[in-house]
DNA sequence: ATTGATTACAGACGCATGTATGTAATAATC
DNA sequence: GATTATTACATACATGCGTCTGTAATCAAT
């Protein structure tokens, strides 16, 4: 019957919405009739549609919860990355099998299934800020280009240096005056992958790491 | 009519539906059905329901795509969390409103609305891992405990520091000698928030951080 | 060969959910 | 006060989607 001062639910309407989005669960048309008492749906429709003709939202129309954030700061793409416990020997599809837990990555424009995550051991890279402890996520690649941080398999275990081309050979550095750089036929390295994020978990009394058991 | 060995088309089924979850879109039954070329519903149903009876799913009954992964390495609890430009004199809340991104975090039993992130200036937390252009993750709370690396307004600003507690004053550290600590009255610290994670981005060629535009 | 478990198919039911049509009441504008 | 846009309601429809019942084909074990 009545009507609330103009553009007021609506906002409200919009703020719930994506409350909803940003915690991963779409509602439904029926969902927001229900979370402000409307008593049609249509109620609800109409001010969903208007929010998709001011362009603050998108539908994928016919679909069950469709509605996305749209415009500057929209959603991001993510999907979970599997975090690997070890890499034995490169094998890596077997480790992604049987993971320790998963994050939350935002793709970027890479494959998803290409990305994977590792818990770092040792000192070798605090000069690059990454400490023992802390997770990085990989993207699987053949081969790196100066300067990236990469992942190589140097006797059958995953380290984290800085890859550089050195004429035939590469050179491995290690961010830390305290370790040794190694340098390697070009043929004998193994990239796993680069590094395209890193991740350190502060929680709260040594709640270390990634979700799962 | 025919039948596949025996496991094969079941594995197959659930590493379909484990992908489509990581990557955020779980399947309908129909779209089991189609991917593998099923001909009738009830087959995908009764491969997705082993799946749930062996505990390599669970299931949210009689929900449009409720299967979820369960047991060890399940998946975390995500949501999209805003990364600040600036937080201007205190106003967090309208900051949040209009953020420059988002980030996926997994919230790990804070309260969804309680994370924000922020972009990290100057090179103050180096000795903590922490360098200019990294992201920082925040759970907002009014106070801190010895330690913590906390966001506080310091002159209407938004600055990581180390917190500490020193009688009535507490002192905010810089982990860089070259940078001074500050120390100030309890109760002339604003403090924000605890940092609980730390995030760099090695984006190729430097596409810096959060999605958005 | 008989039995039982597994895999696949066929068709249908019921509720959830997005959508459409039409109407009434209120606020804003002139 | 008359007009118009906005907000809200009532009802209905079509499709999406999880679920149910029943049957057939194939494989493994006895």
């Amino acid at each position: 019957m009545g009507r609330t001062p103009t553009g007021e639910t609506r906002r409200k309407v919009f703020e719930f919405v994506r409350d909803r989005l940003l915690a991963g669960e779409p509602p439904t048309v029926r969902e927001v009739q229900d979370a402000f008492g409307f008593r049609a749906v249509q109620t609800a429709r109409q001010h969903l549609e208007r929010l998709v003709e001011d362009g603050r939202l998108v539908a994928d129309r016919h679909k069950a919860r469709g509605y996305r954030l749209s415009g500057p700061g929209r959603q991001p793409r993510t999907v979970l990355v599997p975090v690997l416990g070890r890499v034995p020997a490169g094998a890596l599809e077997e480790a992604v099998e049987d993971p320790d837990g998963y994050l939350p990555v935002d793709v970027r424009g890479a494959v998803a299934g290409d990305l994977f995550a590792l818990r770092v051991r040792g000192e070798s890279m605090t000069g690059a800020g990454i400490l023992p402890g802390d997770l990085v996520i990989v993207r699987r690649q053949p081969s790196a280009e100066n300067g990236d941080i990469v992942v190589v398999l140097v006797e059958n275990d995953a380290t984290v240096k800085t890859f550089r081309s050195r004429g035939r050979r590469v050179e491995l550095r290690s961010e830390n005056p305290a370790f040794q750089s190694i340098v390697l036929d070009a043929e004998a390295v193994a990239i796993l992958g680069k590094v395209i994020e890193v991740r350190r978990i502060l929680g709260a009394g040594g709640t270390a790491g990634a979700a799962g058991a």
